[in-house]
DNA sequence: AAATAATATAATTTTTTAGTAAAGTTAGTT
DNA sequence: AACTAACTTTACTAAAAAATTATATTATTT
């Protein structure tokens, strides 16, 4: 039950984004994202295409192009970035896949013990979700603001 | 970031050893919950014996022997069984890995971006831990009865 | 026109997870 | 004594997921 890394990557490059961009208003490209943190072109490009799709980043292309936020830093939250590049946060497919529908009988546990579980499971799978959705990227950025100052006091 | 099979097949096994021993004190032997919830024997084997370490079944030695609960259903909860086969519920590693030793810099998250999504995770990972310390494997019982009866009646 | 950077797709490598299998030992029951 | 079932250890395979790399195309700026 690990975040991977996929998701942390592209928490880390949309925080690198819009602490960067939030200066300027030109796009960032991201081979500058790829050097400063050191994750490959090409593995970005997959995650960010992932991004543009969900909506979170708008792309310029062409020399000078790169990516900005396509909104406020307020209105993206760790949820929306985590499950772009990762599909649904669920702990147990059959969340997903329905049982909703009550005449969807064929898809039901074939264990009775299973379906307690997926009780329990989705419980948990709320509360994760309703967590990240709580954190915007803005929080996310101030708190890396408030670990570098905290870092410069230490020596 | 999925629950494993691993923790879901020990959770079934926990419940079926439950519904089966609450009548008879005899213990389960391992092949019959393998007939039962179709998980290959060597496979429980794996998993009971990392169940008793964490001391949550006991189990007799020789025929007729088998596995008990070690202790009352209403003690031993979901993160426990989760816990005792998958080991630490953690979404990143370096929650686990110190930090809390102001001393080690060594280990200190290379991007400081990073730290600021580990004070996200930690969030969530303690989240999960709590639902799943909220629920007991009498609880699981409990909701394991209520879907078999309900499926008795829609017949 | 040259350079830049996104876009698209495919291939590859690595790691993790899941599951099976074997082979034997030990303790207790019938 | 024969049988049962836990215990131990080791190895192996298969499949899936995760991570990385490679190659080529397209749009835009200078």
């Amino acid at each position: 039950m690990k975040l991977s890394t996929r998701g942390r990557y592209a928490l880390r490059a949309m925080i690198d984004l819009t602490q960067i961009q939030c200066n300027n208003l030109k796009p960032i490209s991201l081979r500058d994202i790829s050097l400063r943190q050191e994750i490959s072109l090409q593995y970005l490009e997959q995650l960010f295409n992932k991004l543009k799709k969900a909506n979170l980043v708008k792309s310029i292309r062409g020399a000078g192009g790169g990516y900005l936020l396509a909104k406020e830093a307020e209105k993206i939250n760790a949820g929306d970035i985590i499950r772009a590049v990762e599909g649904p946060i669920v702990l147990v497919d059959c969340i997903l896949t329905g049982r909703k529908s009550k005449k969807n009988t064929t898809k039901r546990c074939k264990k009775i013990e299973d379906c307690a579980i997926r009780v329990l499971l989705e419980e948990v799978t709320q509360g994760i979700n309703q967590t990240l959705d709580a954190t915007s990227l803005k929080d996310l950025c101030k708190i890396s603001q408030k670990i570098k100052e905290g870092q410069k006091h230490e020596r």
